[in-house]
DNA sequence: AACTGAATAT
DNA sequence: AATATTCAGT
């Protein structure tokens, strides 16, 4: 503690930002549609009932729908949306168990990320949201190979994963059936924009286990019946039946599949 | 250069 | 604890 001390302390200042280079606190941080899947209002802080958040860009499967619509108004609108993160990834029972159906059609060997999340098909799905959950689910797996005593049964098993059953040759790497009966894997090839309709985020403590219901799947969008009560309502829904994913990415070994049913995933709840 | 999987961070 | 992010090894 000197005197250099002062010299640099006033350099310092000087290099500090005017107030009007620094953003507003109160200003919007929020996209619209972030905005949106929040369930937050911005402009009018009015009743706050939801009922539902019908998307209203549906995107229609032929029109020409683009997703990033920033651009346009400079002055008034901002859209810091290039530096927002998207809110946490709430894995429900839905969203599991889609992801349990896609690991186990494609097989232990070709269950990697990338593989999963396109079989997936979830919109906004990416990536790393997958990994994430695969790296937890192995090590589910494992623990679950050790302790095979079912004495009084799981109590507190993982509840997530418990919620869906583990295909039994997960259990059993290197054994005959290791992987599903697909020489191709003839994956949905479907570029998910940006975040599209993310379900949920992380409300913090909730009494409630899963309150929530998942994404929608990319197409097919059906209704989702959400019971919004103060009880752990384990609801269900989501869409009903198969559906089909057109157009093949190449992939693995490319062959000559154009349409994919996607699993009979029907047992959902 | 893109992915994966493990470690590490929030 | 659950999810995200970083990191090193292909």
């Amino acid at each position: 503690m000197k005197e250099d001390d002062s010299n640099w302390f006033s350099k310092w200042e000087d290099d500090l930002p005017s107030p009007e280079d620094l953003m507003p606190l109160s200003q919007t941080l929020i996209t619209p549609d972030l905005a949106i899947a929040f369930d937050i209002r911005t402009t009018h802080p009015n009743n706050h009932h939801h009922h539902e958040q019908p998307p209203p860009p549906s995107s229609h499967p032929n029109s020409g729908e683009f997703d990033s619509p920033e651009l346009g108004g400079s002055g008034g609108g901002d859209e810091p949306a290039r530096t927002l993160k998207r809110p946490r990834l709430v894995w429900t029972p839905q969203l599991h168990k889609r992801f349990v159906d896609a690991v186990a059609h494609l097989g232990i060997k070709n269950a990697v990320p990338k593989t999963i999340m396109q079989l997936m098909s979830v919109d906004g799905l990416t990536r790393e949201n997958v990994a994430s959950h695969l790296q937890k689910y192995r090590l589910y797996l494992k623990r679950m190979q050790g302790l095979s005593s079912g004495s009084g049964g799981d109590p507190a098993t993982d509840h997530l994963f418990a919620s869906s059953p583990v295909p039994a040759h997960f259990l059993h790497p290197g054994r005959g059936n290791s992987d599903q009966f697909l020489p191709y894997v003839p994956v949905a090839a479907q570029q998910m924009g940006r975040y599209g309709q993310i379900g949920h985020f992380g409300p913090g403590r909730n009494g409630g286990q899963f309150e929530g219901h998942p994404f929608v799947s990319r197409q097919n969008h059906h209704q989702q019946v959400i019971h919004r009560v103060g009880t752990p309502v384990v609801h269900h829904n989501v869409s009903a039946a198969s559906y089909v994913v057109d157009d093949v990415e190449s992939a693995a070994a490319a062959n000559g599949r154009k349409i994919l049913t996607l699993f009979p995933t029907a047992g959902d709840d």
